[in-house]
DNA sequence: GCATTATACGAGTTATCGCTCGGTTATGGT
DNA sequence: ACCATAACCGAGCGATAACTCGTATAATGC
């Protein structure tokens, strides 16, 4: 019989693991696909040699990922999943100030904790649309955010649509901070950016 | 005798043309490379179908481009170029506030003009942290908008390091555009996203 | 017109790529 | 204990990649 496969064959898995060994294989393999992505970089890391360094089969490699494309997309995911728990654990905000603040917090000290990963996933891997509406960044947290936005509306100066507000607010954090990874990361470590970036977005929302 | 070569053997190019012909084959080649990158994407455009489809032989491609890597730099800089000559040609804005609205516009249009190129240059095309820097963008623009700044500190709200601020609020800019066209290249179309940036960057630089 | 240099060329070399396939080995339910 | 199936394997195939080098042609300076 044919193995099970999922919908979209170039950017998920096709066998979905059932035994616990599997699913150490598969971490073996993208464990392997990170390190040889800071070593090496995207483009010389093949599927030969991410299966070599994880010590598996290059059979084995291909019975769960459809290819190359799909290993990093996994990455990123797992990634971009653990970004979103870190921010979950955090205390519940009272305020769309501390929002602001507790959650660019969050996630710069995440791009800080592995800045060469971060930059490389951002810059190195290519992001596919398809994949990308898949990020719990996307599906989860900008719902949320967009959420307590709702339930705070009395505090936002704008009285527009909250739910665009949300989402620009969302993309604007992501993208100034992925932008300095990328351009000035040696900025990234004092503090004045944070507090710009704050500043920019508390201006933004609230009143004087 | 030996062909005169640049600093950086990874992104600059080999020879210096001096010959009309050999500028028109290296603009064949930015533009077969372009065409490519639009059709197949940076992974597929080989040096191979790059020089086919530019009419020209692969070893002139090797005469003037170290690489694939060194093509692909020259096209992103000649259209970072291309939007700094655009931003110049605007008339000279008056107060900070002319300058937010007029180079946000600027920018917006630039991008708007051909989205699906400047996605792939954004999203697919590998960036490298030395070329980047020698993009007109950080070399010419940052620079004169600090300046921009300077002579018209009297209009700022904050008091810091103007250089700082410059550097950020340019960096926000470009920032959030390219990420709406990578994630969401419908609203751009739309003039809320021109709205709410100019909102967000007003509201940071000025006085309300 | 002649020498020198710039430009153009592309078959061929070497390497690696992604990936298949036929098969072996391990596991777990009954 | 047995067997269905999950997991694992890696030699090898066909394709294509980046890039070289010996050579041919065109332009330029004198």
């Amino acid at each position: 019989m044919a193995a099970q496969r999922k919908l979209n064959p170039l950017y998920s898995m096709r066998k979905t693991p059932s035994q616990a060994r599997s699913k150490a294989t598969i971490d073996a393999i993208l464990s392997s696909a990170t390190r040889l992505l800071l070593s090496i970089g995207y483009d010389k890391a093949s599927t030969n040699k991410i299966a070599d360094l994880a010590g598996v089969g290059i059979g084995s490699l291909y019975e769960y990922f459809p290819g190359k494309e799909a290993i990093f997309a996994e990455v990123r995911r797992r990634e971009d999943q653990r970004l979103f728990n870190l921010t979950m654990e955090r205390p519940d905000p009272r305020s769309i100030k501390e929002l602001v603040r507790s959650h660019v917090a969050v996630y710069l000290e995440f791009v800080r904790s592995n800045l060469v990963l971060h930059a490389a996933l951002i810059n190195d891997v290519p992001q596919f649309a398809v994949g990308q509406q898949e990020l719990p960044f996307y599906r989860e947290y900008v719902p949320w955010a967009t959420e307590f936005l709702h339930t705070h509306k009395a505090e936002l100066r704008l009285d527009g649509n909250i739910t665009q507000v949300a989402n620009f607010v969302s993309h604007v954090a992501r993208a100034t901070i992925d932008n300095y990874v990328l351009h000035a990361p040696d900025q990234l470590t004092a503090p004045l950016i944070e507090d710009l970036l704050i500043d920019l977005l508390e201006r933004f929302l609230l009143e004087p």
